[in-house]
DNA sequence: CGATATCTACTAAAGATGTAGTAGTGATAC
DNA sequence: GTATCACTACTACATCTTTAGTAGATATCG
């Protein structure tokens, strides 16, 4: 499943992903800008529409939840970018993000212990 | 400069930094979707608008070139990327990279090599 | 020169995005 | 039980995106 977020999509996903399930009015006080009961609704109403979000009665409202996954979403924006301004080579976005990003030393430790392992698991 | 393109904007981007100043017709012949000579004019036109763009009139016509680098536009989206997505985490989204992108071995080995050049230099 | 081809400028129009109002319905509070 | 409150459904609307057509200017060909 090709998953596309707008901007404002991903806020609400994040929430749903980082608090599970939630009414309208929850989705609405975890995000940072101010918008109207509505607004988040008409949000959560479009990610329903696009099969992103589903949702069970509660009492007199809807409580909503992600149904694709976080891991699927961040794939999904990584390929697209990847695709879009990197020519389709995760190594060179990996290069970009060594080279541009300011890392801190411990930041490249933990890195190299990823790869590390990463690189084990594969001879193995 | 904060830059964002839309996805076809990125593609004659992309086309402009490849092939260097370009007549619109050249750019649409490097386009892989094959549109109309003046949609592509009016993507030029729009980004030109935004200032990501100028150009110098030659012969009968225009040779547009691009006046932001590709290195700020994708340091752009990357950072736009993490924040929405990984919560504004490069290191998060440095470990999905590795975790889920099927990764080579040699490509894994490149990277390995370019993360001991990078805290090498660090710590000298 | 006159027909034709090539460009740009301007205009258009459908679809997506972002934000929000209004109306209606069911729960709740005295 | 009636006024109020909370919540959803429907509607609205400005802006951006994507694609392209038409008109007008200029160059070129024969």
């Amino acid at each position: 499943m090709k998953i596309s977020l707008t901007d404002r999509e991903a806020d609400v996903m994040q929430v749903l992903w980082e608090h599970g399930p939630s009414m309208v009015a929850d989705v609405r006080e975890k995000l940072s800008d101010r918008l109207a009961y509505t607004t988040v609704l008409t949000v959560l109403r479009t990610l329903q529409a696009k099969g992103y979000v589903g949702y069970e009665e509660e009492g007199r409202g809807h409580r909503y939840f992600a149904s694709v996954k976080q891991r699927a979403a961040r794939k999904n924006a990584l390929q697209h970018l990847t695709d879009k301004l990197f020519k389709g080579s995760t190594e060179l976005l990996f290069s970009h993000l060594v080279s541009e990003q300011k890392l801190t030393t411990e930041q490249i430790g933990r890195m190299r212990k990823l790869l590390a392992e990463h690189a084990d698991k594969d001879t193995k």
